[in-house]
DNA sequence: GGTGTTCTGTATCGACCGTTCCATTAGCTG
DNA sequence: CAGCTAATGGAACGGTCGATACAGAACACC
């Protein structure tokens, strides 16, 4: 009977409660990314998105609820770039400015890994849920990564017998890892090395002209 | 002269309080590798060794000392067991049973990535001591597999512009990241996928014959 | 404008964790 | 045996963290 009047757009969250469940959020997983989720207390996230416990537990329901929301606003975050970096890719040289651009972003954060990779390492073993969704992550990832290897086997660049599949799991196996040697020896390099390595193998065998 | 009598060489230690600390130690290192540092108390390796508060403090200053040793103490291990693996490659084929022993202790220990990377990913951007620690196992990890492929190379199964060193950071990268995703998604063939890929790295361009 | 819900401030609780202290036992040294 | 140091047992403390309770303020809607 009052499920219909007060409740706004389905979620029962006024303007105001979803601004500030959001900058909860936000703060969270900045801080969790920065210093990892198990060093990251409540009361961190309260003092950097200025707020206190009634709000915190008036949006999340525990921690763990918190991290949960977390891992999913990092996975859209991470998705939602890389739809943006791969969309277009159809040819070798687009995929090449791909590599370009992670090595790129991996020298801005420099010392740390990336987001995806960080919570999976921390909550694969702490919480099922989370790995469920991280692994679902990384699936869409590669998915993305398939589609633009197989445009660019649509457009004659790949050998006939690449598997876009392997290709796709391969770069992100040497991104991850690439990343995480990185972030340990403060040397960048470790990345390139791997990506480009992964890179060879795509362009492995490819017809010489098309580009 | 006088000093090792029973007391263990230089340290204050005798055969009984070295036997208790290489428990503590052992059950840190377990615990830590299976749940993670943060999630591991020290109440929980306590108990898991059978000892006190008292024993613990009484070889190791705090936590932080305790995390240090063992990560140390991961290190040595790897390397140990690389060092068996990595001695005597000094072939194509000796470096593919390397990638399938890597295989099939991944499988054994399902779920759970590696026991560096895993440290490597929590303690970065915690403990400058134990980054650095980790960034110099992960340099001689290299210069283990370096040296292999060098070997391989003067038994001339190498293409003659390989980079020994840029092939073993690929290596290195692929299995990191490969068993990052293995462990997200559960599923082994992520780092089977990933070490081919740096595996035909190494083998691309080398002298049919030779193997 | 009144009313009920959503939102926020504050005070606090209980559990756990890292750490310390003190007392006692075991074991080597001379 | 005497005497010293190492090794152990156990109780307890201070602090932090997650979580709760209860109040009042802000706001949407009729």
């Amino acid at each position: 009977m009052a499920a219909d009047r007060e409740t706004v757009r389905g979620t029962g969250l006024t303007k105001r409660g979803a601004v500030t469940r959001e900058r909860i959020l936000a703060a969270a997983a900045d801080l969790m990314y920065a210093q990892g989720v198990g060093k990251t207390s409540l009361g961190d996230v309260m003092a950097a998105s200025g707020t206190g416990p009634s709000q915190m537990y008036h949006y999340f329901a525990d921690k763990d609820a918190l991290v949960d929301e977390v891992v999913t606003t990092q996975i859209q975050r991470m998705l939602t770039s890389q739809r943006v970096l791969l969309a277009r890719v159809d040819s070798l040289n687009g995929l090449q400015r791909w590599r370009d651009a992670e090595v790129v972003v991996a020298r801005t954060r420099r010392g740390q890994g990336c987001p995806l990779g960080s919570l999976a390492s921390e909550l694969s073993c702490q919480s099922e849920q989370a790995r469920a969704a991280l692994a679902a992550g990384f699936a869409t990832w590669q998915t993305l990564l398939v589609d633009a290897l197989v445009r660019i086997r649509a457009a004659g660049a790949l050998a006939a017998d690449a598997d876009p599949s392997m290709l796709a799991a391969g770069l992100l196996a040497a991104l991850e890892g690439g990343l995480l040697l990185a972030q340990i020896t403060r040397e960048p390099e470790w990345l390139e090395i791997a990506l480009d390595a992964a890179m060879a193998q795509v362009t492995a065998g490819a017809p010489a002209v098309a580009q």
